[in-house]
DNA sequence: CGATAGATGAAACATACGTTGCAGGCGGCT
DNA sequence: AGCCGCCTGCAACGTATGTTTCATCTATCG
């Protein structure tokens, strides 16, 4: 149930209300962001009405109680952002009881809302002013191991395809951050990693911090410590009703970027595809069988 | 004093923080919005910390106590809730976000929309049969290379995680298809290629076949060469309104695919995280500075 | 007019709140 | 090693919360 609804609830009881419920209902409906911020009996203050007035009505409109009825405007509030909330209860009971496709259902509408919570404004913008960040530096380093790697692997294959400098920064073959030796300011640094931390990426950060060179950082939280050195840090969130965290949001955020990019570097980077492609044929990386003419990745 | 200056004096002095109150600290941080919504005996419980520690936090920070704390974060629920209201009215109306926001944005809903298309009763069905697969065979191989290489990784990294034989197969190294050698029917391959479809994991699936192991196919088309022989076939989107195509959706089925084993598995999976956990800690894999001293989220 | 059902306010109730004092524990310093 | 200082968890405190009870008041109807 939503706030809205029970605005319509009331109005729609309204001229039946004894007054003083009237007056209680009146004050909902006037100052709705005062329902959740404030306790019942300061709500009550301000309406001129007695304590228990204000549980009367909840009652009278169908709840158990006030703090029922008080839900519904937190949940306004935060713009009904967490999707997991409610069923966050354990994985285990869940699979009991409804089953393997109710837990598939669940972990997909909660990514579809984290790609919701991605378009807020404040993210998108960060998103652009990295897509400009990276094609204003020379060369960019992506770094991340472990359950980050892939999203830092396809920064940096789908950058690379369209024609942008970057090199993997994965410490395959025990070389660690040898690579990063050659960084200066006018290189930057695609860092990846959520809580628990992983060494080897604060510590690329804070090399690069060292050298001077701009960070971006994907991160769960601002207290991250890959976030305190970053030129621009986009948070991604990386809840799911199982106990395994999701990387989809840092995926999706790699993916925009790419996308952004490649929009910016315009014909060059088709260009740049077109040429790796036809590179590539010649040593047979790809099957002739191909479904139709449209395809290409 | 408003939230976000908060924030700010705390990211100031985040580093000297003793450990639980940096804890409570980031809880602050990563959801402010709880801050005003929330008791702060729930704050704490959440923060998985003591409740003394919440208004030793805001001592520390310079007021009296947590309800002076609180209150700029009710202030700044109240005030966005205008912008909120704003935006949700023109929310078609995107003309105010620029040329760079709009492609995200529009990138972002397509996604939003493949992850529905996947929650399909069909496809559910698949992938929770695709869990049953991979639990009831031996060993997991996963096959992938380029654009799909991410999502293969994740797969083989989750499943390691809580407790499956999983190897990965990426043709690091020119080694190609060696270690299929050892395939036997009581393994199964989990095999991932969108069009133009990669030799390597074309023939992987090709020799699987011969070896009479079972194969999972997560592709673009039912005429793909790997579905033709898989046993198990998952479809996934991959068109963006960019013309690089996504696999979001691929890698979203993989971290559903590890949600259910994992579900499966129920203790033991548990039991392997911990195990692992504990075995690298002792390599310093990990930093020391983690949200808390108990758990993941 | 008297009876009665509903509305109202005051007060009592159990509970949960935010805070504080205390004692144990850990790490750094001489 | 021994000391000191800072964290930290626990338990208790006083207070405020949301609810319920009860007595009083009001309004309606026979």
């Amino acid at each position: 149930m939503r706030a809205e609804d029970i605005h319509d609830r009331i109005l729609a009881n309204f001229d039946r209300l004894p007054g003083q419920l009237k007056a209680a209902a009146r004050r909902l409906l006037d100052h709705p962001d005062d329902v959740a911020l404030l306790s019942m009996r300061e709500l009550a203050k301000r309406a001129n009405v007695t304590p228990a007035t204000m549980t009367r009505l909840a009652q009278r409109l169908g709840y158990d109680g006030f703090e029922q009825l008080r839900q519904p405007y937190a949940d306004a509030l935060r713009g009904r952002r967490d999707t997991f909330k409610d069923r966050a209860e354990g994985l285990l009971a869940r699979h009991d009881l409804d089953g393997d496709e109710a837990l598939v259902a669940d972990t997909l509408a909660g990514l579809s809302g984290h790609l919701k919570s991605l378009s807020a404004p404040a993210t998108l913008a960060t998103i652009s002013r990295v897509a400009d960040l990276i094609i204003t530096h020379d060369r960019l380093f992506c770094v991340s191991v472990r359950s980050g790697f892939p999203a830092a692997y396809l920064a940096s294959y789908l950058l690379s395809l369209i024609g942008e400098q970057t090199i993997l920064i994965d410490g395959a073959g025990g070389v660690g951050l040898d690579r990063l030796r050659s960084l200066t300011p006018a290189d930057a640094v695609l860092a990846l990693t959520i809580a628990p931390y992983t060494s080897l990426t604060v510590d690329a950060v804070a090399l690069a911090a060292e050298r001077g060179a701009s960070i971006v950082a994907i991160t769960d939280s601002l207290a991250s410590p890959i976030a305190r050195h970053a030129t621009e840090t986009i948070l991604v969130p990386t809840e799911t009703p199982s106990f395994l965290q999701t990387m989809t949001p840092a995926f999706v955020v790699v993916e925009c970027l790419a996308a952004l990019v490649a929009a910016k570097r315009g014909k060059s980077a088709v260009k740049a595809i077109a040429e790796l492609e036809a590179y590539v044929a010649r040593f047979g990386v790809y099957t002739a069988d191909r479904p139709t003419k449209r395809g290409r990745s």
